[in-house]
DNA sequence: AATAAACTGTAACAAATGTTACATTTAAAG
DNA sequence: CTTTAAATGTAACATTTGTTACAGTTTATT
């Protein structure tokens, strides 16, 4: 048993060939075949096990992977649904999941992702990264949202972009999807840019953008 | 070798005495004092171990434990430093941690935390627990954060606190900790409350919440 | 029971952001 | 190069929230 994209999971994908098969086989694990549009996971399911979308795509209502909130997001074969809450004390989904297409869905019980953490050094180290990574992600964005203010918002994010603060550098997202990401109106961060500009804080052409001036920059995280 | 507090960590909690005193023996760790008043981690750091605060406390930038957010945190021992960044792919430390006082931290490497989770169950059970609730507390949050209105924010809270929603339920924080807890200025939030009973949704008497009208609560979430 | 402290309600006003609308500029398509 | 679509700049106004201040209420302390 060979599956098609086992290579691009986050999770399984740097496992080598032979741990593959030898992974797989030996897993106890129950397979899936979901119709399109159902509700396959309902908020407040108990979640325990690893439901890992092997086929097809879902949509749930969450922080999606590129930073949007209570958006839609919609997950792709191959990735784990929801990971980190398989171990938390309060072990339940936090949204609903609904098929898009048909999908396939392997369910693999808690017992058995300990057991092969145990047994597979590798599958470990991705399953901890994973959770790392979003746990990192998910903290960076309630840092940016936490900033009350617009111009706040924006110094923090160029702050966090500029490798080197004092050459320009380039955000490749236009303004529209800025103001999605930091959660504002769009207008209304032209606004911001705008008045950043006049006040000689920075300094922006197309979508290269430069610090001019760091002091007042960190005086916009009131 | 037996430490005082070991039992109270989140991580090393549950093992029980045998593991413990074997665990610590034979862990290659470094232990280490720092004085009051110093910056110990800097934002940036790379984070290639796991602290454990062992003895005293520090203060960092960071969402609190009791979600306030961007306010400063104090970590009391014993409680590991950062346990989700160890394993992310930009293992980089996202805040300064300075010490209040005279503290003591083990540091124990990445590899060893691996050894640690393949031999002992329990350890890698709780490692993966206290990650996962700290993820679910993050999630929470951003859930609440990104909501735009305050009635929303309330909204969403209440929801989330009365497990009946059709019968009474306290809420012990005042409205000072609520404002905080929002995100938002306490006398906003005292308007938006009275507006919310005065428009039938909610009532209120002192600490005892109910819903009134759930579709009208349920409009709240735009 | 008296006093002080903390908490709550509320009002007037300031500030920030959202909304709508439209002109202008830039990029993409033909 | 021309035409069209997308992105940006900006203005007027509405709405929400913050700020400050203070009075009334409740709770804790003595």
């Amino acid at each position: 048993m060979k599956h098609k994209d086992f290579d691009s999971c986050p999770i399984c994908g740097n496992l080598n060939i032979e741990d593959e098969e030898a992974f797989l086989d030996d897993l106890k694990c129950t397979t899936k075949v979901y119709p399109k549009n159902e509700l396959i996971i309902r908020q407040g399911d108990v979640c325990d096990a690893l439901y890992m979308l092997t086929l097809g795509s879902v949509k749930t209502e969450m922080i999606t992977e590129n930073g949007n909130i209570l958006g839609i997001e919609i997950i792709k074969a191959p990735r784990p649904l929801a990971p980190a809450f398989l171990f938390s004390d309060n072990n339940h989904f936090p949204v609903d999941v609904t098929t898009l297409e048909e999908v396939e869905i392997i369910k693999i019980p808690k017992s058995e992702i300990m057991r092969m953490m145990m047994t597979n050094p590798d599958f470990m180290q991705n399953y901890l990264t994973h959770n790392a990574n979003r746990t990192q992600f998910l903290t960076n964005r309630l840092q940016l949202l936490s900033i009350k203010t617009i111009k706040g918002k924006i110094a923090h994010f160029l702050m966090e972009q500029a490798q080197d603060t004092t050459k320009p550098f380039y955000i490749n997202r236009n303004q529209s999807e800025l103001a999605e990401f930091f959660g504002v109106a769009r207008p209304s961060l032209a606004r911001s840019l705008s008045e950043m500009v006049q006040e000689g804080i920075i300094s922006i052409n197309k979508k290269e953008y430069k610090i001019l001036d760091m002091n007042k920059m960190k005086e916009l995280f009131v």
